[in-house]
DNA sequence: CACTTTAGTCTCATTATTTGAAACTTAGTT
DNA sequence: AACTAAGTTTCAAATAATGAGACTAAAGTG
């Protein structure tokens, strides 16, 4: 059996929500029949469960599915319990005040950089709308860096999952040379983001470790070409290197208070 | 059998997870065997289950299970798919820069009000944190107006489920008191939360109804007594009538791009 | 309009998985 | 050492998942 799934009905019916939320669009049962590998039947009964349950959504005009609203109920309390972000939150919230760029804060996740937060330079809203997104871990200063402080092993891993899809004439497209500068950026302790992902848009990345070295998650300056350069971003290393360590000491103290939440309370 | 959950061994292990999710807190596995309906070997197996799936973390030190960080992967993909969000984000924003106060967006989950989107008043930051949150539906302005406009049936079911707590002294008790507060909101249209569920805390609160009259969320405008009194607070009327007909307006309109989309784009 | 195709839904005998009482293994007391 | 509580494993019985195939509805075609 060549699946990777295990874990029985539940990991096949997950499969399922993933390949669904995949898509990034609404499907019809019959795109996602043709891309799954379960029978008709059985695709056909995972759907109608998940969409019972509210872990998808389905349009009945459009006769379309999409990932459900029960997820974003139980995403909050996952960013918030299994996340760095309630820790990182009043570091990055004094690093995005200090340098007034757009700073990010991402966690690997299934060979995929996960972004858990953001704080915009410029424009002070629209936030939720970029934590939960995913980005290659090759080509973001972020991903690179994380792989780079990584167990050699799971870093392997990691890299055969790449596409290396080439974005932009300074996407690392093979291995061997995201391999060298996972190197060099051990060796400096940070790592660039040199417009390899998007013309005009560089950062500077930070890992986040705790003392043990075990990488906990990234965080990163982000700006452009034209308001800077790689030099100027690496003015922010000091302060990044700062945050770094203040999150990994809060996360490694982190103790969750025991108090009865008797009721919800006010948003 | 007694149980509601149906939709064979997915359903169980998703019941597993909303329980997780509940507590608000990490949960050591003898906590969740106690609240539990299922006989421990099941239980016990339906955790390993969903923390092989990422859809909940353990922490070995600890030995606590909560909600997992996949969660979080597809909750983003449900927020702009199957939520008003996306479609209310431009709106809110100018609703937002408008009035100065808080904006809240909200549907409604499971008898539960689920706040999807929010503008801060003064402080800029501290956005994600919110949407996804859970309140309740008898006690809010978003609640009670989305009630008040649903199927009756369905604001019946809605209204059974509620707990009644009473969270101040303006809090409504009763299911009776409750029952004639949305007759008077389905007549004015719109309605308030007069410190029902946080002392000093008010807001008027508007449906986002189809032309159908099919409600599809529910916006709000929060303050302080501080600040301003009932009174103030509906001048805001007429913006929230015309914001939330902007944003039924654009839901009904909306088809999505079938663009394809080749890889992750750069958040 | 009958005919074909395609997408979506249902049935049911077979098969595989889930189930949970009971037993076992740690690890922590007294 | 004896006791206790929390976590883990076993295995036969009970149950649920499976998917080939049949059916239906709707859209396209000659």
């Amino acid at each position: 059996m060549g699946r990777v799934t295990g874990d029985g009905t539940v990991g096949k019916a997950l499969e399922v929500l993933d390949q669904v939320a995949a898509f990034g669009r609404p499907v019809k049962f019959s795109e996602l029949l043709s891309e799954s590998a379960f029978p008709k039947p059985t695709l056909y009964r995972f759907v109608q469960t998940l969409t019972n349950q509210q872990m998808l959504s389905y349009d009945p005009e459009r006769q379309t599915y999409a990932p459900g609203i029960r997820l974003v109920r139980l995403a909050h309390a996952a960013w918030e319990q299994s996340t760095l972000a309630p820790v990182a939150r009043p570091h990055i919230d004094a690093l995005s005040a200090a340098v007034g760029e757009t700073v990010h804060l991402a966690q690997l996740d299934n060979a995929q950089v996960l972004y858990i937060d953001k704080r915009n330079a410029g424009n002070p809203v629209q936030m939720y709308s970029q934590a939960g997104k995913v980005g290659p871990a090759y080509c973001t200063g972020v991903g690179k860096v994380m792989l780079a402080f990584s167990d050699p092993e799971i870093a392997d891993t990691v890299i055969e999952q790449q596409s290396f899809h080439v974005f932009t004439e300074h996407t690392l497209s093979e291995p061997s040379a995201l391999r060298d500068e996972l190197q060099r950026i051990k060796a400096h302790g940070y790592g660039f983001d040199r417009e390899e992902h998007e013309p005009g848009i560089i950062c500077v990345a930070m890992p986040v470790l705790t003392d043990a070295g075990r990488v906990l998650g990234a965080l990163s300056v982000t700006s452009t070409t034209n308001r800077t350069n790689l030099a100027g971003l690496e003015g922010y290393v000091p302060i990044l290197r700062e945050t770094a360590k203040k999150i990994a000491q809060d996360a490694q103290n982190w103790s969750f208070p025991d108090y009865d939440r008797k009721e919800t309370t006010r948003i």
